[in-house]
DNA sequence: TACCAATCATAGGAAAATCCTATCGAAAGA
DNA sequence: TCTTTCGATAGGATTTTCCTATGATTGGTA
């Protein structure tokens, strides 16, 4: 497809400084005869005489004079792709798509935000919310970089990596006295009027896991699709609802509303991050989650 | 200097339009391990991971994203190189320098021009007027492609091929009457009144050959610098002088002015055409000199 | 679960490209 | 004419590139 090399060009343009096979040679850091020998084939491949050989000078033919600055741009371009290319980005610098599941999110990003942008501010991060079947399949399909979600994740070709647990509470109503002495047992009867997100995310699956022998309230005839507007609805005494422990921390100070916790053993989720088995720099992921992991665990809990 | 091959880039290119190790090796007319062991090269020499190998997918990392346009574009401008170069000039096109010495430019150029106008249309013909040695150093330097002279031309490095012969002619007054009855013999008394063009033509060296025992008038004094100025001089009395064949036609036009001839063997001289022995496209020389060679001898006669 | 098909990586030896040293031949100057 | 300079050529060594065969991993399927 291509008949001449980089070698050839280089050489080319060496001839072109000099006028002076031996001299492009030594430039070059090759014997003479390689150098000629290259050239010659050169001409040989472009069907094209370059160089005129006096006895004693070397001079450029009309085509020559054409290509020369031609090739110079050639041999400048791959330089600058090669230098691109070879300074490597610093890991932890450009864009980063993260995914991260919406009953995560509002609680987690706040804490995370900040302690990136301070360690890493060179570091573009593109959130996408959304719930773990979507994240699943854009990361595999390199659509993100990687995403933040809970365990379990059965994905062939995903790593995960725990980054920490997350335990369920039960949000009430203020006065409910169905819940007036905690803890609450998982079987208890008051929690027929759980509330659920809708399908899809895994709080959901993860509640039922939890309440196993509940009938729950369906929640699509509410419309509720995020965890916030659950807890609204609890505080306005519709029924009660799972928490997890971050965003606990957060409806804790909402009116007519209690947190309260289960009996020990405390339910509870595995947050972790996970990304492509191949992804190219796993670095980037193992550090955005030993960062995560190392924020302060109070911040993280009631 | 530069670490990364075309083969490379090549590779590289079909990978990334392909995403498939084995489709883009035999796109590219090799085998797939051939082009997988020149990819880790690449990868190595960059220092940088272009692909992400799955089980099933490739993918292209950010860093093959962005290098991937500029590596076509390279491509591109090679091919482009090499395209143009390989196109080769079909010969008798672009440009060509001609020089030509003052004797016998305006003589034959008239007949020339037309000629190669109609033959190679494409042919850019920058013409010098000079004498011998400053077309011959010209030449020899690359700022002429070729030059017509008369023989004989002694530099090494340049190759002359002849054209034509030239004979001499002598130029006198109309009513002369030492040159009542020609031919006239080259020791003629009357040639005591030979005029030259300045230093430098090589029409005065020959003509002093022709008429080797005569002390020649200067002209330097007279400010002759032209053959037709000379002519003029001689139509108004003021000598005779030698003028070559191809001027003579011309000449027999003037009043006042006859032309004679001399006892065979008539003297003349070896019109060539030379360019530097080692001429990139000696081709086009020996063409141009085979047009000019071809035209009807008689235009170049009395 | 265990096999199967697809896919890329690795190994080892062959083929091709490139290079080096030594030498030749032509050209230009002394 | 002799010498010097310089590019071309020759022959063999080295490096690069390639191919075939095989291995390892993945993802789907009986």
């Amino acid at each position: 497809m291509i008949g001449i090399t980089i070698r050839q060009m280089l050489y080319f343009d060496a001839l072109a400084q000099t006028l002076h096979f031996g001299r492009a040679a030594r430039r070059s850091g090759v014997s003479q005869p390689a150098l000629s020998s290259q050239i010659a084939e050169m001409e040989e491949r472009l069907n094209c005489r370059l160089f005129e050989r006096g006895g004693k000078t070397v001079r450029m033919t009309d085509e020559a004079h054409a290509l020369q600055p031609r090739i110079e741009r050639i041999l400048a371009d791959i330089r600058d792709v090669e230098a691109t290319a070879r300074r490597g980005r610093p890991a932890m610098e450009g864009r980063f798509r993260l995914g991260i599941i919406p009953t995560v999110a509002p609680y987690l990003l706040p804490h995370v935000l900040p302690e990136l942008k301070k360690q890493y501010p060179a570091l573009q991060l593109e959130l996408r919310e959304a719930v773990t079947a979507s994240l699943v399949d854009d990361t595999a399909s390199g659509r993100l970089d990687a995403f933040i979600a809970a365990l379990p994740l059965d994905h062939p070709g995903l790593v995960a990596q725990e980054l920490f647990p997350d335990r369920f509470f039960l949000a009430v109503p203020s006065g409910d006295p169905a819940f007036a002495s905690p803890p609450v047992p998982p079987e208890s009867p008051a929690l027929e009027r759980l509330m659920l997100l809708e399908e899809g995310h895994c709080l959901r699956e993860q509640a039922l896991a939890v309440c196993g022998n509940v009938r729950p309230v369906a929640m699509a005839s509410y419309g509720a699709t995020s965890l916030t507007t659950l807890l609204q609805m609890v505080a306005h005494g519709l029924g009660v609802t799972l928490v997890p422990e971050m965003a606990a921390s957060a409806a804790g100070v909402m009116p007519d509303l209690r947190i309260v916790p289960f009996q020990e053993p405390m339910p509870q989720r595995l947050i972790c991050m996970a990304w492509r088995r191949n992804r190219a720099r796993q670095d980037e992921c193992v550090e955005l989650a030993r960062i995560i992991r190392g924020l302060d665990a109070a911040v993280l809990r009631v």
